[in-house]
DNA sequence: TGGTGATCATAC
DNA sequence: GTATGATCACCA
């Protein structure tokens, strides 16, 4: 199976809606996929499978999910209190040919301008299969939160732009955080050290911290 | 035990 | 390696 993309955000909330409550197995079925009992070796499972339903553009090509409409795809782990479990990557850190890049020409500013959020239970005492989809919903940056996400972008992209990327650890940064990206330790991109000289170091992502999709559920759900 | 640093699958 | 999709796993 595969759903035909949605052409309009209200097409696309329908769906979401009517996603509410199914149980993963559900869904699993539908498309003919097998429920993995674990996550370890499928860590993008959830996500690929709501896309598929959903209508999101397959593919890795660096687009919104919904290119027609602008959205991005973001499933929300929950735990058995209803928080976020888990960190959101939102994209790549750029490393180098950053220079002069502005708060709103940036990837983070992009991905983050219009976000379907769908929470979905991750209990770890619930099955993958029995676990449930929640109630998704369209979502912008409050002026606020933008205003928070641009100074801590910023902030991280003086440090980067001073060759000093090595020095930022996942503490700095109220609702962002910068964290590798890799497939493993060993994955090297390329940088500007604090000597202007070209180095490899391992590439990183910039992920919302859970206490920032907290306050997005909380003030959604209210 | 929560959060940071590390990691997994797959397409190209 | 970089893009997509994220969660794992260990240690402070």
């Amino acid at each position: 199976m595969q759903s035909l993309r949605p052409e309009s955000e209200e097409e696309l909330s329908s769906r979401v809606l009517a996603l509410a409550g199914k149980r993963l197995s559900e869904l699993a079925d539908q498309a003919n996929w097998t429920v993995p009992e674990n996550l370890k070796r499928d860590k993008g499972w959830i996500g690929q499978l709501v896309e598929l339903h959903l209508g999101a553009s397959a593919g890795n090509q660096s687009k919104p999910d919904f290119q027609n409409l602008g959205i991005e795809l973001k499933t929300i782990p929950l735990s058995a209190q209803h928080k976020a479990k888990e960190t959101t990557f939102v994209c790549a850190v750029p490393l180098i040919r950053h220079i002069g890049l502005s708060w709103q020409d940036s990837c983070v500013y992009h991905k983050l301008s219009r976000v379907l959020w769908l929470p979905i239970e991750a209990d770890p005492t619930i099955s993958i299969a029995q676990r449930k989809i929640g109630q998704g919903f369209i979502w912008s940056p409050s002026e606020d939160d933008m205003m928070i996400l641009q100074a801590d972008w910023e902030e991280f992209m003086e440090l980067i732009s001073l060759g000093k990327v090595e020095t930022i650890t996942a503490h700095q940064g109220e609702y962002l955080q910068i964290r590798p990206k890799a497939a493993n330790a060993s994955v090297l991109t390329t940088t500007f050290g604090d000597n202007g000289l070209k180095k490899q170091t391992l590439p990183r992502g910039f992920y919302l911290r859970t206490s920032f999709t907290n306050k997005i559920l909380q003030n959604q759900f209210l």
